[in-house]
DNA sequence: TTGTAAGCGTTATCAT
DNA sequence: ATGATAACGCTTACAA
């Protein structure tokens, strides 16, 4: 309690690793190895090392053996902030969080959580990084045009990304199969006897849009079909609209495949408005999978993917790579199609 | 490319202050005191050392620096896994978080994630914090039983709370007015007219349960009704449950005040099924004001809070309480209702 | 205004 | 099997 303040209130006499060594009456270097599970200790002193080490309540310095090992132990995960999904109900966000926060546990390892909102906070974060902060970094939804992955590509730091490209880097990721689910969803509307099918895209700078318009216009090419496309952001609002467009443009269709569940939740109201039932007059098959799916009205077909195994999938890879390990520059999780009654 | 790889990839050289040093032809102190931005650098020297840092690219060491000044700028933010608004889309959790990490960002402070999933992760968490990582704790959502608010209490580690009060100990807390929103909300419902007014009420064993509670009860009491309560736990699911419950016991009910968003949106689901028009035969006040709210049939009028800015608050009082600064022991952030078509 | 030097709490090398 | 001791990269008295 006398001690001097300089920042911080940490007020009480820090015990260090010599306080224990003097308790148990051995060296700092025993205390070291007794602390990082050595075998090499003789086990009598093993106990009484423990002891002393419980009884002053002693916990590693995580600065002071980071600058020696070199090595955080924890992780960044750097998202845009600007990311509809990562603010609306969405639950992308809330999921990754959560498998990349299991898999990071079990490894004993942290998360830090880095919100690239704008320039000031992407200059932080940069430097944030490059200040040997963290052993490796997440990289999700990262924008095309966002300069964080080039920077990071000059880099040693270790980077896992869950875009299948930025770009000009290429970092190893961990996406799910888009193009294959939007593939099967136009397939199971073919297969049902619909035959203009429309599709409500997501923004095209990052992979989530792009792939799930690639795996769209594939299967209906492959059925001779024409592409009928309107664009949305992945919000309900923007689906709602988007499917306004659609409606005017293209009054026959009979289906519509919509990149996110946001904006199918849009697109069904607008088509309630417009006095289209679904599935009846119209078709209507999602994608993520979200919770709003089952309460929608008709509760929504759609493609489901595996968030949570995809943060558990990324933060592996990142282990490895954060080892010195090659790992394989891309692995893709499945999706599966999940009726409910809306197609 | 030659140096001996220990842990992680981390090969290329690190540039470190005597780099720099050596570059603009000063000392390491003088380096130091310009990237600290002092003030008593002659400006042809400070510019010198500036060029020298941009030409090798220095960045700061953060262990070496932290081991030193005893602080870390990052801040944890705590919370209990479990919870089941952390993982619905409830959007409590990633509003929480964006409030956070805009404020730590404009302090050029670090916000790390830590889930308490489990025991496992428990113990994790208690050493983390304990080992010194961070300058400061946000508690959030903590339950009632739970065990790390006790041992952080024994702590120097400066913590702030968004809960009215945990177990024994009380730490300064930040959180929004539930009580005063539950009641007037109930206010609103007796107000046009609603008499045999029910409520379904959230988890007893965390403030946001409890409060809402409470501020039922209080205004009901003041309007010398009586309380009709069924609980829940913030899931859809439970709201469909209890609104059920409800029904069974008290068939002539007129309204209900659900204490979350999603439970009420469970709620209008049973009472649609039941054949109870909302609001003409029963009226629905929810909490939260999640997106939801929007979209529901029909359109759900409820407790506005915010949650940004709570999160923001929290931000400023952990960062004075970590410059030793005594903050208000408890902050309540107001609230709003806002009326859409259910009430 | 600038430099010298003493730590900060670990880990790791090298003797013993 | 254990103990000195030298880093690790930085900040900060204190001296000049």
């Amino acid at each position: 309690m006398v001690f001097g303040v300089r920042k911080g209130s940490n007020v009480r006499p820090r015990v260090t690793l010599e306080d224990v060594a003097l308790r148990a009456g051995v060296s700092r270097a025993t205390v070291s190895r007794v602390v990082n599970g050595s075998q090499t200790v003789k086990p009598a002193i093993r106990d009484s090392v423990l002891r002393a080490v419980k009884d002053l309540g002693y916990v590693a310095n995580a600065a002071a053996r980071s600058l020696v090992t070199r090595s955080t132990n924890s992780y960044a995960l750097v998202l845009p902030e600007a990311h509809t999904r990562v603010f609306s109900d969405d639950q992308f966000f809330p999921r990754l969080i959560r498998g990349l926060s299991e898999e990071l546990g079990a490894a004993d390892k942290q998360l830090v959580l880095l919100m690239s909102s704008d320039a000031a906070a992407h200059r932080r974060i940069e430097h944030y990084l490059l200040g040997g902060h963290v052993d490796g970094v997440i990289l999700a939804s990262a924008h095309r045009g966002d300069p964080l992955p080039g920077t990071l590509g000059g880099t040693d730091l270790p980077v896992i990304s869950n875009e299948r490209v930025l770009d000009n880097v290429d970092f190893p990721y961990v996406g799910v199969d888009a193009v294959g689910g939007a593939a099967a969803a136009v397939r199971h509307l073919v297969g049902t006897g619909r035959r203009r099918i429309a599709t409500i895209a997501g923004p095209q700078d990052m992979s989530a849009g792009i792939d799930r318009l690639i795996g769209y216009r594939r299967e209906i090419a492959r059925t001779g079909g024409s592409s009928i496309v309107a664009t949305g952001d992945f919000t309900r609002q923007s689906g709602e609209v988007a499917m306004r467009e659609l409606l005017a443009d293209e009054p026959d269709l009979d289906a519509v495949f919509v990149a996110s569940d946001l904006m199918a939740h849009g697109a069904l109201r607008t088509l309630q408005a417009a006095g289209r039932r679904v599935p009846d007059d119209v078709a209507v098959i999602g994608f993520d999978d979200v919770e709003i799916c089952q309460y929608s009205d008709p509760p929504l077909s759609t493609i489901r993917q595996d968030i949570v195994e995809m943060g558990r999938t990324l933060v592996r890879q990142i282990l490895r790579l954060s080892c010195g390990e090659v790992v394989e520059p891309a692995v893709v999780l499945p999706v599966s199609l999940v009726l409910r009654q809306s197609a």
